[in-house]
RNA sequence: CGCGGGAUGGAGCAGCCAGGUAGCUCGUCAGGCUCAUAACCUGAAGGUCGUAGGUUCAAAUCCUACUCCCGCAA
């Protein structure tokens, strides 16, 4: 099979670390163009680039793959599969029509659950008892084409967005395995999605992460959670400098405090919440390094109130 | 040179603006109290205040440079 990957996220870096090890012939990887980041606003490429130029494997970065040329050029390479994974940019019809085959996308949600974005973080936050990967055929509308195979993962109370996308990445490779060679043999099959039963969640923004303390703590528990380590989550001191928090919080079924208040115990920082109270897991202060919330309650005078 | 915060005994912080005795909440150690305790009481050890210069009678504090850590943004 002559394939071409279109991926730019790291949850695409397993997938095709075993496509370069298959038989598969990769034609070309087309990633999104190299953009500025870290504190010093340098150049970065994403990871899988770097792989690809290390295996020697010609590389596309068009600013949009919209654009005729662009699209040209993948067609010109006459690809029997094209792979997309975690890609960042709306495909085309014409874009999908290129491969003999077919296009293919890996997403990270049992679909019909949780077409978009940020699939990770809402089945962590839904509390679903299991996720997955799905290897799906390419249609115009976002992750809605038909199924050619799932993989599921369990989720459980320790289960972060970081973990979950860690593991969804191992799956992936094993999930594209297979629809490799049920596409080899000629005998892979299509089952529509029950749209009736689609969810569609955005991609998220940092400000989505500020924690409404109105809400149950069960609730802000499994948000914290599944926004770790992206958008991440953080609430605000009165004076306004942000407080980031990570896993792992505990519900405590405790009502005494006002909502958003927060009080030092012997084993961390309690905080009021819609119903009952959230016992702050690491903490992280503007400026400052995170630490358990104990620690951080050692430095605090007295009781605060959280926004 | 994208914007900004920080470095003070083992941990987390205050003190700095208006230079002049090293402070707070813990931890550690010793003793006491207690049936008992992540409880309480008493006492002790532990800090060249990130590094190097400068100003000053005197610098954690003011000035300059440097190192390291971090938040925003992407």
């Amino acid at each position: 099979m002559k394939v071409v990957f279109v991926a730019t996220g790291d949850i695409a870096l397993p997938s095709w670390d075993w496509l370069q090890s298959s038989d598969c012939e990769i034609l070309a990887l087309v990633t999104q163009p190299d953009k500025p980041a870290g504190r010093r606003m340098v150049l970065t490429a994403p990871e899988v680039k770097l792989r690809a130029i290390e295996a020697g494997i010609p590389v596309m970065q068009p600013e949009s793959l919209r654009k005729k040329s662009a699209i040209d050029a993948v067609a010109a390479l006459s690809p029997d599969l094209i792979v997309v994974m975690a890609y960042g940019q709306i495909l085309t019809e014409r874009f999908l029509a290129i491969p003999r085959v077919a296009c293919i996308n890996l997403h990270g949600s049992l679909l019909p659950k949780y077409r978009g974005a940020s699939c990770i973080q809402a089945a962590i936050t839904a509390g679903d008892e299991e996720t997955g990967i799905t290897v799906m055929h390419m249609v115009r509308e976002l992750d809605a084409g038909d199924i050619v195979l799932q993989k599921s993962l369990p989720l459980d109370a320790t289960s972060t967005a970081g973990k979950v996308h860690d593991d969804l990445a191992e799956l992936a490779a094993v999930a594209l395995a297979e629809a490799v060679e049920l596409f080899a043999q000629g005998a892979a099959t299509r089952t529509a999605q029950d749209s009736m039963a689609s969810s569609y969640v955005g991609k998220m923004l940092r400000e989505d992460g500020r924690i409404d303390w109105s809400h149950p703590a069960e609730r802000l528990e499994k948000i914290i959670r599944a926004y770790d380590p992206w958008p991440g989550t953080f609430t605000q001191l009165e004076s306004g400098q942000r407080l980031k928090l990570f896993p792992f919080a505990q519900v405590m079924a405790d009502d005494s405090l006002e909502i958003g208040q927060a009080r030092p115990c012997e084993l961390g920082l309690l905080v009021g919440c819609g119903a009952g109270a959230l016992l702050l897991g690491d903490v992280q202060a503007e400026g400052g390094k995170r630490m358990s919330s104990l620690a951080y309650a050692r430095g605090m005078r007295g009781v605060v109130k959280f926004h």
